[in-house]
DNA sequence: GTCTATATGACGATAGAC
DNA sequence: GTCTATCGTCATATAGAC
Protein backbone atom coordinates (compact mmCIF):
# COMPACT_ATOMS: atom_id res chain seq x y z
CA UNK A 1 0.00 0.00 0.00
CA UNK A 2 2.82 2.70 -0.91
CA UNK A 3 1.47 6.21 -1.25
CA UNK A 4 2.50 8.22 -4.20
CA UNK A 5 4.85 11.01 -3.10
CA UNK A 6 3.90 14.32 -4.20
CA UNK A 7 6.80 16.38 -5.62
CA UNK A 8 7.33 18.63 -2.69
CA UNK A 9 7.67 15.45 -0.53
CA UNK A 10 10.60 13.87 -3.42
CA UNK A 11 12.10 17.11 -3.30
CA UNK A 12 12.66 16.92 0.66
CA UNK A 13 13.66 13.74 0.68
CA UNK A 14 16.28 13.70 -1.86
CA UNK A 15 17.54 17.36 -0.38
CA UNK A 16 17.72 14.73 2.54
CA UNK A 17 20.04 12.41 0.91
CA UNK A 18 21.87 14.81 -0.78
CA UNK A 19 22.93 16.81 1.80
CA UNK A 20 23.78 13.68 4.05
CA UNK A 21 25.91 12.86 1.32
CA UNK A 22 27.92 15.93 0.23
CA UNK A 23 26.73 18.75 2.77
CA UNK A 24 24.72 21.78 1.85
CA UNK A 25 27.10 23.67 -0.52
CA UNK A 26 27.45 20.22 -2.36
CA UNK A 27 24.52 20.05 -4.01
CA UNK A 28 22.00 22.07 -6.04
CA UNK A 29 18.65 22.91 -7.50
CA UNK A 30 20.25 21.24 -10.67
CA UNK A 31 20.46 17.62 -8.91
CA UNK A 32 17.60 17.84 -7.44
CA UNK A 33 15.97 18.37 -10.81
CA UNK A 34 17.13 15.28 -12.03
CA UNK A 35 15.88 13.53 -9.59
CA UNK A 36 12.59 14.10 -8.89
CA UNK A 37 11.76 14.71 -12.91
CA UNK A 38 10.87 18.14 -13.03
CA UNK A 39 12.56 21.77 -13.73
CA UNK A 40 14.63 23.87 -11.20
CA UNK A 41 12.12 26.46 -11.30
CA UNK A 42 9.23 24.22 -10.54
CA UNK A 43 11.41 23.41 -7.31
CA UNK A 44 11.29 27.18 -6.26
CA UNK A 45 7.53 27.27 -6.56
CA UNK A 46 7.98 24.99 -3.40
CA UNK A 47 11.01 26.35 -1.67
CA UNK A 48 11.79 30.04 -2.92
CA UNK A 49 15.34 29.82 -1.32
CA UNK A 50 17.30 27.31 -0.74
CA UNK A 51 17.12 28.48 2.71
CA UNK A 52 13.99 27.48 3.39
CA UNK A 53 14.45 24.08 1.48
CA UNK A 54 17.26 23.00 4.16
CA UNK A 55 15.16 24.60 7.11
CA UNK A 56 12.40 22.51 6.01
CA UNK A 57 14.72 19.13 5.43
CA UNK A 58 16.26 19.67 8.95
CA UNK A 59 12.77 19.75 10.44
CA UNK A 60 11.63 16.68 8.67
CA UNK A 61 14.81 15.13 9.64
CA UNK A 62 14.22 15.75 13.50
CA UNK A 63 10.54 14.79 12.97
CA UNK A 64 12.00 11.65 12.09
CA UNK A 65 14.36 10.64 14.20
CA UNK A 66 12.07 11.81 17.23
CA UNK A 67 9.53 9.97 15.94
CA UNK A 68 12.12 6.95 16.03
CA UNK A 69 13.37 7.70 19.56
CA UNK A 70 9.70 7.39 20.63
CA UNK A 71 9.25 4.49 19.61
CA UNK A 72 11.91 2.54 21.27
CA UNK A 73 10.32 0.27 23.79
CA UNK A 74 11.09 1.99 27.37
CA UNK A 75 11.38 -1.22 29.64
CA UNK A 76 14.37 -2.45 27.38
CA UNK A 77 17.98 -2.51 29.56
CA UNK A 78 19.80 0.84 28.98
CA UNK A 79 22.78 -0.75 27.02
CA UNK A 80 20.32 -2.31 24.46
CA UNK A 81 18.54 0.92 24.26
CA UNK A 82 22.24 2.40 23.10
CA UNK A 83 22.84 -0.61 20.73
CA UNK A 84 19.55 0.59 19.14
CA UNK A 85 20.47 3.96 18.98
CA UNK A 86 23.65 3.51 17.36
CA UNK A 87 22.45 1.32 14.84
CA UNK A 88 20.07 4.15 14.00
CA UNK A 89 23.33 6.44 14.12
CA UNK A 90 25.05 4.28 11.62
CA UNK A 91 21.64 3.12 9.49
CA UNK A 92 22.55 5.18 6.27
CA UNK A 93 26.28 4.67 6.46
CA UNK A 94 26.51 1.43 4.39
CA UNK A 95 24.34 1.97 1.58
CA UNK A 96 24.64 5.78 0.64
CA UNK A 97 27.77 6.94 2.92
CA UNK A 98 25.80 9.37 4.57
CA UNK A 99 26.22 10.68 8.03
CA UNK A 100 23.50 12.50 10.66
CA UNK A 101 22.09 15.69 8.51
CA UNK A 102 22.61 17.46 11.84
CA UNK A 103 26.14 16.59 12.01
CA UNK A 104 26.95 17.43 8.58
CA UNK A 105 24.70 20.87 8.57
CA UNK A 106 26.93 21.75 12.04
CA UNK A 107 29.78 21.38 9.76
CA UNK A 108 28.52 23.82 7.46
CA UNK A 109 27.16 26.23 9.89
CA UNK A 110 29.14 29.36 9.34
CA UNK A 111 27.82 29.56 5.87
CA UNK A 112 23.57 28.76 6.85
CA UNK A 113 21.08 31.41 8.52
CA UNK A 114 20.61 31.61 11.76
CA UNK A 115 16.76 30.02 11.87
CA UNK A 116 19.08 26.62 10.90
CA UNK A 117 21.14 27.31 13.48
CA UNK A 118 18.49 27.49 16.16
CA UNK A 119 17.00 24.13 14.42
CA UNK A 120 19.78 22.07 14.54
CA UNK A 121 20.40 23.24 18.21
CA UNK A 122 17.44 21.98 18.86
CA UNK A 123 18.07 18.47 17.65
CA UNK A 124 21.09 17.94 19.42
CA UNK A 125 19.82 18.60 22.50
CA UNK A 126 16.55 16.60 22.10
CA UNK A 127 18.79 13.66 21.45
CA UNK A 128 21.77 14.52 23.90
CA UNK A 129 18.81 14.50 26.28
CA UNK A 130 17.42 11.11 24.93
CA UNK A 131 21.30 10.12 26.06
CA UNK A 132 21.05 11.41 29.21
CA UNK A 133 18.07 9.44 30.59
CA UNK A 134 19.16 5.77 28.77
CA UNK A 135 22.85 6.41 31.18
CA UNK A 136 21.17 7.10 33.88
CA UNK A 137 18.98 4.47 33.48
CA UNK A 138 22.16 2.55 32.84
CA UNK A 139 24.07 3.54 35.71
CA UNK A 140 21.20 2.84 38.28
CA UNK A 141 20.98 -0.90 36.17
CA UNK A 142 24.69 -1.23 36.06
CA UNK A 143 24.22 -1.80 32.35
CA UNK A 144 25.81 0.72 31.48
CA UNK A 145 28.42 3.29 32.87
CA UNK A 146 28.91 7.24 33.26
CA UNK A 147 30.92 9.04 35.12
CA UNK A 148 29.82 13.01 36.47
CA UNK A 149 26.23 14.05 35.74
CA UNK A 150 24.23 12.12 33.04
CA UNK A 151 24.15 15.68 30.94
CA UNK A 152 27.64 16.34 30.45
CA UNK A 153 28.33 12.52 29.96
CA UNK A 154 25.39 12.50 27.12
CA UNK A 155 26.98 15.60 25.28
CA UNK A 156 30.33 13.88 25.38
CA UNK A 157 28.50 10.51 24.08
CA UNK A 158 26.24 12.39 21.44
CA UNK A 159 29.85 14.09 20.22
CA UNK A 160 31.91 10.96 20.09
CA UNK A 161 29.17 9.42 17.89
CA UNK A 162 28.94 11.94 15.62
CA UNK A 163 32.53 12.17 15.08
CA UNK A 164 32.76 8.29 14.93
CA UNK A 165 29.84 8.01 11.83
CA UNK A 166 32.65 10.96 10.49
CA UNK A 167 35.50 8.89 10.62
CA UNK A 168 33.77 4.97 9.86
CA UNK A 169 32.63 6.75 6.39
CA UNK A 170 36.23 8.36 6.33
CA UNK A 171 37.93 4.13 6.48
CA UNK A 172 35.01 2.58 4.54
CA UNK A 173 34.39 0.94 8.12
CA UNK A 174 31.43 0.77 10.61
CA UNK A 175 33.66 -0.89 13.35
CA UNK A 176 34.26 2.61 15.14
CA UNK A 177 30.74 2.87 16.02
CA UNK A 178 30.94 0.35 17.84
CA UNK A 179 34.32 1.26 19.70
CA UNK A 180 31.79 4.34 21.02
CA UNK A 181 29.25 1.69 22.04
CA UNK A 182 31.67 -0.37 24.13
CA UNK A 183 33.10 2.60 25.78
CA UNK A 184 30.25 2.93 27.99
CA UNK A 185 29.22 -0.75 28.32
CA UNK A 186 29.30 -1.96 31.39
CA UNK A 187 32.52 -4.85 31.75
CA UNK A 188 30.55 -8.29 32.10
CA UNK B 1 62.00 39.30 13.19
CA UNK B 2 59.18 38.39 11.27
CA UNK B 3 60.15 36.76 7.60
CA UNK B 4 57.72 37.68 4.88
CA UNK B 5 55.99 35.35 3.70
CA UNK B 6 55.21 34.45 -0.49
CA UNK B 7 51.98 34.51 -2.30
CA UNK B 8 52.43 30.87 -2.39
CA UNK B 9 52.43 30.45 1.28
CA UNK B 10 50.08 33.02 1.73
CA UNK B 11 47.43 31.47 -0.26
CA UNK B 12 47.96 27.89 1.46
CA UNK B 13 47.16 29.49 4.93
CA UNK B 14 44.30 31.71 4.06
CA UNK B 15 43.02 28.62 2.25
CA UNK B 16 43.18 26.58 5.57
CA UNK B 17 41.36 29.24 7.34
CA UNK B 18 39.05 29.76 4.83
CA UNK B 19 38.16 25.92 4.80
CA UNK B 20 38.48 25.50 8.58
CA UNK B 21 35.62 28.06 8.65
CA UNK B 22 33.21 26.76 5.48
CA UNK B 23 34.75 23.87 4.35
CA UNK B 24 35.98 22.87 0.74
CA UNK B 25 32.76 23.78 -1.22
CA UNK B 26 32.45 27.14 0.71
CA UNK B 27 35.30 28.78 -0.75
CA UNK B 28 36.58 30.07 -3.79
CA UNK B 29 39.85 31.17 -5.20
CA UNK B 30 38.17 34.45 -5.57
CA UNK B 31 38.02 34.83 -1.80
CA UNK B 32 41.59 33.96 -1.88
CA UNK B 33 42.28 36.75 -4.80
CA UNK B 34 40.47 39.40 -2.42
CA UNK B 35 42.60 38.30 0.55
CA UNK B 36 46.59 37.46 -0.54
CA UNK B 37 45.87 40.33 -3.16
CA UNK B 38 47.04 39.03 -6.65
CA UNK B 39 44.71 37.93 -9.41
CA UNK B 40 42.87 34.17 -9.35
CA UNK B 41 44.85 33.58 -12.49
CA UNK B 42 48.33 33.91 -10.24
CA UNK B 43 46.70 31.52 -7.49
CA UNK B 44 46.28 29.12 -10.01
CA UNK B 45 49.86 29.26 -11.24
CA UNK B 46 50.57 27.79 -7.98
CA UNK B 47 47.39 25.45 -7.70
CA UNK B 48 46.66 24.80 -11.25
CA UNK B 49 43.52 23.23 -9.29
CA UNK B 50 41.46 23.55 -6.35
CA UNK B 51 42.18 19.91 -5.69
CA UNK B 52 46.18 20.58 -6.16
CA UNK B 53 45.21 23.56 -2.91
CA UNK B 54 43.37 21.17 -0.49
CA UNK B 55 46.21 18.39 -0.58
CA UNK B 56 48.76 21.32 -0.04
CA UNK B 57 46.71 22.52 2.61
CA UNK B 58 45.95 19.25 4.63
CA UNK B 59 49.59 18.29 3.95
CA UNK B 60 50.89 21.67 5.68
CA UNK B 61 48.01 21.35 8.54
CA UNK B 62 49.17 17.87 9.43
CA UNK B 63 52.52 19.02 9.59
CA UNK B 64 51.93 21.67 11.94
CA UNK B 65 49.74 19.27 14.02
CA UNK B 66 52.42 16.99 14.17
CA UNK B 67 55.10 19.92 14.86
CA UNK B 68 53.26 20.58 17.74
CA UNK B 69 52.37 17.52 19.48
CA UNK B 70 56.04 16.45 19.41
CA UNK B 71 56.71 19.45 21.19
CA UNK B 72 54.95 18.18 24.33
CA UNK B 73 56.87 18.00 27.33
CA UNK B 74 57.27 13.67 27.54
CA UNK B 75 57.95 14.19 30.85
CA UNK B 76 54.55 15.24 31.84
CA UNK B 77 51.66 13.23 33.38
CA UNK B 78 49.37 12.05 30.81
CA UNK B 79 46.17 14.20 32.31
CA UNK B 80 48.19 17.54 31.50
CA UNK B 81 48.83 15.88 28.04
CA UNK B 82 45.62 15.47 27.50
CA UNK B 83 45.07 18.59 28.55
CA UNK B 84 47.15 20.49 26.61
CA UNK B 85 46.11 18.32 23.53
CA UNK B 86 42.56 19.55 24.12
CA UNK B 87 43.37 23.10 24.45
CA UNK B 88 45.38 22.86 20.77
CA UNK B 89 42.14 21.02 19.80
CA UNK B 90 40.40 24.20 20.64
CA UNK B 91 42.55 26.68 19.66
CA UNK B 92 40.97 28.35 16.65
CA UNK B 93 37.06 27.92 17.70
CA UNK B 94 37.26 31.50 19.98
CA UNK B 95 37.95 34.12 17.81
CA UNK B 96 37.37 32.65 14.41
CA UNK B 97 34.93 29.82 14.58
CA UNK B 98 37.19 27.45 13.24
CA UNK B 99 36.98 23.40 13.55
CA UNK B 100 39.94 21.09 12.88
CA UNK B 101 40.87 21.15 9.19
CA UNK B 102 40.65 17.43 8.89
CA UNK B 103 37.21 17.23 10.57
CA UNK B 104 35.75 19.48 8.10
CA UNK B 105 37.02 17.51 5.18
CA UNK B 106 36.11 14.57 6.51
CA UNK B 107 32.40 15.78 6.58
CA UNK B 108 33.21 16.74 2.69
CA UNK B 109 35.22 14.01 2.03
CA UNK B 110 32.41 12.37 -0.66
CA UNK B 111 33.18 15.77 -3.32
CA UNK B 112 36.96 15.12 -2.80
CA UNK B 113 39.82 12.90 -4.83
CA UNK B 114 41.18 10.08 -3.31
CA UNK B 115 44.57 11.42 -2.32
CA UNK B 116 42.72 13.95 0.08
CA UNK B 117 40.71 10.74 1.62
CA UNK B 118 44.31 9.19 2.17
CA UNK B 119 45.70 12.56 3.65
CA UNK B 120 42.75 12.58 6.27
CA UNK B 121 42.90 8.86 6.81
CA UNK B 122 47.02 9.67 7.81
CA UNK B 123 45.85 12.63 10.08
CA UNK B 124 43.57 10.74 12.04
CA UNK B 125 45.50 7.47 12.54
CA UNK B 126 48.20 9.69 13.63
CA UNK B 127 46.08 11.96 16.31
CA UNK B 128 44.84 8.06 17.61
CA UNK B 129 48.09 6.67 17.73
CA UNK B 130 49.42 9.93 19.56
CA UNK B 131 46.12 9.26 22.08
CA UNK B 132 46.70 5.87 23.18
CA UNK B 133 49.77 6.44 24.01
CA UNK B 134 48.87 9.00 26.40
CA UNK B 135 45.85 7.06 27.25
CA UNK B 136 48.23 4.07 27.94
CA UNK B 137 50.59 6.08 30.08
CA UNK B 138 47.60 7.51 32.10
CA UNK B 139 45.93 4.51 33.10
CA UNK B 140 49.21 3.20 34.34
CA UNK B 141 49.90 6.40 36.19
CA UNK B 142 46.09 6.55 37.51
CA UNK B 143 45.72 9.91 36.16
CA UNK B 144 43.47 8.66 33.23
CA UNK B 145 40.74 6.05 32.75
CA UNK B 146 40.27 4.14 29.58
CA UNK B 147 38.29 0.78 29.49
CA UNK B 148 39.73 -1.76 26.94
CA UNK B 149 42.34 -1.51 24.50
CA UNK B 150 43.68 1.49 24.29
CA UNK B 151 43.90 1.80 20.73
CA UNK B 152 40.37 1.26 20.95
CA UNK B 153 39.45 4.00 23.83
CA UNK B 154 41.60 6.56 21.91
CA UNK B 155 39.19 6.08 18.35
CA UNK B 156 36.54 7.14 21.07
CA UNK B 157 38.51 9.70 22.26
CA UNK B 158 39.20 11.79 19.03
CA UNK B 159 35.75 10.89 17.61
CA UNK B 160 34.20 12.43 20.82
CA UNK B 161 36.75 15.16 20.76
CA UNK B 162 35.72 15.72 16.86
CA UNK B 163 32.22 15.72 17.38
CA UNK B 164 32.74 18.43 20.50
CA UNK B 165 34.53 21.12 18.41
CA UNK B 166 31.27 21.09 16.08
CA UNK B 167 29.13 21.05 19.09
CA UNK B 168 31.20 23.83 20.94
CA UNK B 169 31.05 25.92 17.15
CA UNK B 170 26.90 25.21 16.72
CA UNK B 171 26.30 26.54 20.48
CA UNK B 172 29.10 29.42 21.16
CA UNK B 173 30.62 27.75 23.88
CA UNK B 174 34.01 25.86 24.79
CA UNK B 175 32.36 23.88 27.67
CA UNK B 176 31.51 21.06 25.74
CA UNK B 177 35.36 20.64 24.57
CA UNK B 178 36.08 19.97 28.52
CA UNK B 179 33.41 17.69 29.16
CA UNK B 180 35.36 15.44 26.44
CA UNK B 181 38.50 16.15 28.75
CA UNK B 182 36.65 14.89 32.10
CA UNK B 183 35.18 11.84 30.92
CA UNK B 184 38.70 10.29 30.54
CA UNK B 185 40.11 11.81 33.44
CA UNK B 186 40.42 9.52 36.90
CA UNK B 187 38.14 10.92 39.77
CA UNK B 188 40.70 12.49 42.28
C1' DG C 1 55.25 35.60 -11.61
C1' DT C 2 51.56 38.53 -12.34
C1' DC C 3 48.55 40.50 -15.18
C1' DT C 4 44.24 41.15 -18.68
C1' DA C 5 41.01 38.86 -20.96
C1' DT C 6 38.19 35.22 -21.76
C1' DA C 7 36.16 30.50 -22.12
C1' DT C 8 32.77 27.61 -20.29
C1' DG C 9 29.65 26.19 -17.35
C1' DA C 10 27.09 26.03 -12.86
C1' DC C 11 24.61 28.48 -9.64
C1' DG C 12 20.28 30.57 -7.32
C1' DA C 13 16.45 32.94 -8.64
C1' DT C 14 12.53 35.25 -11.37
C1' DA C 15 9.03 36.48 -15.15
C1' DG C 16 5.47 35.03 -17.62
C1' DA C 17 3.02 31.59 -20.80
C1' DC C 18 0.11 27.65 -20.40
C1' DG D 1 1.77 23.54 -10.77
C1' DT D 2 4.86 23.10 -14.40
C1' DC D 3 6.94 24.80 -18.08
C1' DT D 4 10.39 27.86 -21.26
C1' DA D 5 13.35 31.39 -21.18
C1' DT D 6 16.39 34.27 -19.14
C1' DC D 7 18.94 37.26 -15.82
C1' DG D 8 22.97 38.21 -13.17
C1' DT D 9 26.46 36.24 -10.71
C1' DC D 10 29.83 33.22 -9.44
C1' DA D 11 32.71 29.18 -10.22
C1' DT D 12 37.10 26.80 -12.01
C1' DA D 13 40.25 27.16 -15.36
C1' DT D 14 43.24 28.70 -19.49
C1' DA D 15 45.74 31.65 -23.13
C1' DG D 16 48.87 34.88 -23.89
C1' DA D 17 50.95 39.70 -23.07
C1' DC D 18 54.27 41.85 -20.11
Amino acid sequence: METKLTVREQVVDHAITLMMLRGYNGFSYRDLSELVGVKTSSIHYYFPSKDDLVLEAVNQYSNEVMHALKAVDPALPANEKLAMYTRLFGKTLGDGNQICLCGMLAADIETLPEAVRQAVQAFFRANESWLAKVLEQGVKEGTLVAKGKPESAARTLFAALQGSVLASRLFHTKARLEDVQATWKAVS
